[in-house]
DNA sequence: GATGAATGAGTCTTCATTCAT
DNA sequence: GATGAATGAAGACTCATTCAT
C-alpha cells in the first residue's frame, strides 16, 4: 500500500524533520528559515506551500508530534490496569522518548518553552493533553483509593511533569558527546520515589 | 558622602529592572534595546555604557540577580539544622519569590532555560550554584541518615527543582490577570510529598 | 541562449557601476549602502547577494575594474617594440582613461589610495600588477639600452605612475563641469619629459 | 624660556599631535575622537573647546602643519640662487620630512587626499601654496632660461609633485617596521632626473 | 507544484557632540 | 576652563516572505 502516495505528504514531513534538528541545534530564533530548507533537501518557498510562517512550522511540530506521542502514550497505558504500574509506565516511557529522539525532546521540551507567548497565545491544547495523560493517572488513583486524595491533580500533574521533565531536561542538553544513563533504571527509580509521595495511607 | 543618588550604580539597576520587565513581557528575542531604553528611562545608548551587548543584558541580569536569591536563601537555611525542616523551607522561598517577583522569575525561569546557547556557553556557574543549595540539603539528609541514601542527588536535585520550577512556570504565565494560590500552602503540601519520597525507611 | 538579458552578471555589474559613481561623488564612507541600491535599481539586501559587505563592493570593484584596465593596457602595449613608444602610449593610454571614465579613475585613485588599510591589508596584487606595467617597459629599455641603468625601476615606476595619477587626479577633481584638456596632448608633453629624463647617455 | 606660557596653547598643540598620529594609524574614519583625547590626554569634550568639529580638527592640522612645512622650505630656498639647486634642495627636504616624520606624511599625503571633499571642499590653499613652491622654482627656471619654457608649469609643478608625493606614500606604508632608504640619496637621484628633462636645450 | 532571486522592513550598535557639574 | 556621562541620530546588514518563471 501507499506505493506513490505521499509525495506531497512526504516532504512535509521531510521539512518537519529537518525543522526538528536545526531548531534543537540552534533554537527556534537561530533557526533561518533557509537552514531548514536546506536540511530538508527543498527550495525556500517550497515551505511556505506547506505552513504559512516560520512560527507555523514550530507550532505544527509541536501539535503534530505530541499528538503522535500522546497516542502512542495512551496505548501502552491502555494495556494496564494498576495506576501505581501507569504511572511508573509513564517515567520510563517519556525517558525512553528523550533517549531515543533528543532532537525531538530538545524541541518539544526547551523551544516551546522559550517564550511564555508559544505557551500562551498558540498551542496550549497539546500540551494541556499531554498533562491530561498524568492528571488521569492521578485521579484514577485517587478515585481506586490508591493514592492520597488530599493532593491536587491538576497541581501535582505538572510537578511530576516537571520532575521528570528537569531530568530530560539535563539529559538533553548534555549534548550528542555525551552517554545517558539507562532510562529505564532511572525512570524506576523516579518512580518509586513518586509512588511513596503518591501513596494513600494504609 | 555618596549624596547624589546612586548616580551610576542606580542607573545600573534602572536598566536591568526595566529588562527584566520587558524581557518578562516580550522574550528575549521579541524584546527591543530601545524598549529597555525607554523603560529605564535612558537614552538607547545609555545601555551600552553599562552592558556590552543585548545578550550581556541577559546574562548579567541571570548572575546578578541568581547571586542574590542564592545569598538570601542560603541565609534563611542556615537559620535551620533540620534538613526536612531545610527542604521544606526551600521550597516555600522559592514559590514565594514567584509570587513576589513574577517577572523576575519568569526571566530566570523561562527566557534563560530558552536555548542551549545559553545554558551551555554563558552562564551554567549560577544555575549550578542554584542546584547546589538542594544537592547540599539533600546530601545533608542522607549523611544523618534522614533521607535514604539509595537516591543519587545529582539526578534528585534536578527532579526536585523540576518539580517547582514547573509550578513556578505555571504561576508566572497566568499573567498579571490571576490570583495566585498561597505560596506557603502549596509549598507545605509540596514538601510534604517530597519528604514521603525521601524518608529513610525507620 | 542566454536570451534572458544578463539577469545575474548583469545586475551585479549594475551595483558596481553604481558603486562607481556613488563613491566617486560622496567618497566611501561618505557613501550609503541604500545609496548604491537605488542608484542600482535594487533593493538594498540585493546588494548582499552579490557582495558580501560594503568594503567587499569597493573592493571586488578595485580588482576587476583593474584587472580590465590591465588587460586592455596589455593588450594596446603588445603591439609596440620600441619601449619609448610604449612609455608614451602608457601614459597617453592612462590619462585617455580618466578623461573618458573619470568616475572610476576617481574611485581607483582616490578613495582605494584614501587609506593605508585598503591598500596595505586588502588589494596589493591588482595595483602592484599596475605598477609592473610600468616597471617592465623601464626595464625593457635599459635591457635593451635605450634607458640609463643607473636608475632603479622600483623607484622610478612610483615616480613616474605618481607623475601621471597627480595629473589625473587633479583632473578628475575638477568635477563634472570642467573641460578637460586633450589627454594625447597632455601626454605627449609628459611622455617627452620623462624620456629626456630616462634616455642613456648616447 | 616659555615656562608657563602656552597653557592653553599647549593644550591645542597635544591635541593636534595626537591627531597625527591617531589619524595616521586609523585614518580619518577609523579615528575616533575618544582616542585622540586620550592620546592627547584630555577629556572627549574638552576638544571641543578648541576644535568646532572632528573635521575641523583634520582640517587645522593641515593648514597649521602644511603652513609650518612652507615657511621652512621658503626659507631654506631663499638661500639658493640657482634655480636646478632650488629644485634638488625641494626634493630633498620633501624626503627628509617624510623619512623624519612619517605620521604627519602620512596624514598629509594620504588621508587629506582621501576624499574629493576635503581637498576640494576644504582647504585648498594651503595646498595650493605648497604647489606654488614648486611652481614658482618653474617659472623662476623659464625666466633665467635655464628650464624649458614650453612647459606649462601648471601642469607640471603637479606631474612633480606627483612623483615626489608617491615615493613618499611608498615610505610611508612601509609601515613602523621597515628602513627608509636614505632621503638625500634618493633625492639626488630624482632630481637628476627631472632636470634633464627640464633643462632648456642648449 | 517547485524554485530561489529579490525584496525591504526592522534593529542592534556606534560615536560625534553636548551640557550639567 | 575641564570633565565625561549621556545622548540619539544614523546605517550596515539580516532574513522571513513573496512571486515571476
Amino acid at each position: 500500500m501507499a506505493s506513490r502516495r505521499g509525495s506531497r505528504e512526504d516532504k512535509r514531513r521531510r521539512i518537519v524533520d529537518a525543522a526538528v534538528h536545526v531548531f534543537a541545534e540552534k533554537g527556534f530564533f537561530g533557526a533561518r528559515v533557509s537552514e531548514i530548507a536546506e536540511a530538508a533537501g527543498v527550495a525556500d518557498g517550497t515551505i511556505y506551500l506547506y505552513f504559512k510562517s516560520k512560527d507555523d512550522i514550530l507550532i505544527s511540530l509541536f501539535e503534530e508530534k505530541m499528538a503522535e506521542i500522546i497516542k502512542q502514550l495512551q496505548e501502552i497505558l491502555a494495556t494496564l490496569d494498576d495506576p501505581e504500574a501507569k504511572m511508573r509506565r509513564y517515567i520510563v516511557e517519556h525517558l525512553k522518548l528523550v533517549a531515543g529522539q533528543p532532537h525531538l525532546m530538545q524541541v518539544l521540551t526547551v523551544e516551546l518553552r522559550q517564550s511564555a507567548r508559544f505557551i500562551k497565545e498558540y498551542s496550549p491544547k497539546a500540551f494541556a493533553k499531554y498533562l491530561a495523560v498524568i492528571g488521569n493517572i492521578l485521579e484514577e488513583g485517587q478515585k481506586k483509593g490508591i493514592f492520597r486524595r488530599d493532593l491536587d491533580p491538576s497541581v501535582f500533574r505538572r510537578a511530576l511533569f516537571g520532575a521528570i521533565d528537569e531530568i530530560s531536561l539535563e539529559w538533553v542538553l548534555r549534548g550528542p558527546g555525551g552517554t545517558l544513563p539507562d532510562p529505564v533504571v532511572v525512570g524506576e527509580t523516579i518512580g518509586d520515589f513518586i509512588l511513596r509521595g503518591l501513596r494513600a495511607e494504609p
